[in-house]
DNA sequence: CGGCTTTGACCCGCGC
DNA sequence: GCGCGGGTCAAAGCCG
């Protein structure tokens, strides 16, 4: 089988807080349809594979081109990290700018129901459950990434239900408020367009998933992301850092495949239709995380 | 009818 | 204390 390797350079966001400017290979089987010589590649729907340059640039056929490059990836409690992908030369906007820094954020690792602010109100330790909900506030994973988008909520394999929208100041474009419908689940994800180049969409996702991504989601990446090969426990991060599975995913969103609540997917279309690049462009996801994250996934 | 969005009201922290 | 801004609640409505 012949194979075909291209270079895709990223920043390194995943261990350390040194922006490191690295090379990754993706590799793809070229012109063949024989997926035995990845036997992974079974558990997916290759349907709904995306060729390499969907990879780099987003969908390029239904003129999705563009819509999906993905631009930062800002890590929030520390200095920004900076995850460019691709070389457009696109200028985006300073990752502080918009993102967050709000200290009056909810807790998210408590069960999001509304009793929350209530019952400590009623509690007699009012005071230490509110230094404890700091606490815990200020430990959960909080990261930020900005998205070249024709569209607000970009899919990343969960299922969210919006809970609130509000008026940003000094910007015509709301921002809105996101919950992982799952039950004791309690990520929270802020969706904002960016006041400063509206084409770019700035989400901030905050806690860690407790659960994988909903296995009745179609489309290839969440069957990736709930494959065996990405179990909590080979990922390679400490603790502390935010969910892989979720960086990821932050920084591919336009691979996002599932068919979603929402209806403003993009990718609703194109898993309805065969991938015009099926059969010269047949993606391996092996390939890719093997060149990712080596030491995870070794060439065999 | 269940799941979701919309949206005004409310809560809370912070600065003045 | 007051006002402001961010975040959340929850009722109402929409939709498949």
């Amino acid at each position: 089988m012949s194979e075909d390797c291209r270079e895709f350079y990223y920043n390194q966001l995943f261990h350390d807080d040194q922006p490191r400017q690295s090379t990754a290979t993706f590799s793809y089987s070229g012109g063949s349809d024989d997926l035995s010589v990845h036997p992974h590649l079974q558990i997916f729907d290759p349907n709904s594979y995306l060729s390499f340059n969907e990879i780099l640039h987003g969908p390029t056929g239904d003129d999705d081109h563009n819509k999906y490059a993905i631009t930062e990836i800002v890590k929030e409690e520390e200095k920004p990290v900076v995850v460019r992908v691709g070389e457009g030369g696109e200028t985006p906007a300073t990752p502080n700018s918009s993102t967050t820094t709000s200290s009056n954020e909810a807790v998210a690792s408590e069960e999001y129901s509304n009793k929350g602010k209530k019952e400590s109100q009623e509690n007699p330790s009012e005071k230490e459950v509110k230094v404890k909900k700091k606490v815990e506030k200020e430990k959960q994973p909080r990261f930020a990434f900005m998205t070249k988008s024709e569209v607000d909520h970009l899919e990343d394999g969960y299922r969210w239900r919006k809970y609130g929208q509000k008026a940003v100041k000094n910007s015509p474009y709301p921002r809105s408020y996101y919950r992982c419908t799952t039950q004791k689940c309690g990520v929270k994800k802020r969706v904002e367009r960016s006041f400063e180049d509206p084409s770019i969409v700035i989400t901030t996702y905050e806690g860690q998933h407790n659960h994988p991504v909903p296995a009745n989601l179609r489309g290839h990446v969440a069957g990736m992301f709930t494959s065996p090969m990405f179990a909590p426990s080979l990922m390679p991060f400490g603790s502390g850092s935010p969910d892989f599975t979720q960086q990821l995913l932050a920084q591919m969103p336009h691979l996002y495949g599932y068919d979603g609540a929402n209806s403003n997917n993009l990718y609703h279309q194109r898993t309805l239709t065969p991938p015009r690049h099926q059969h010269n462009q047949q993606f391996s996801d092996y390939g890719l995380l093997q060149d990712i994250i080596p030491h995870v996934f070794p060439k065999q």
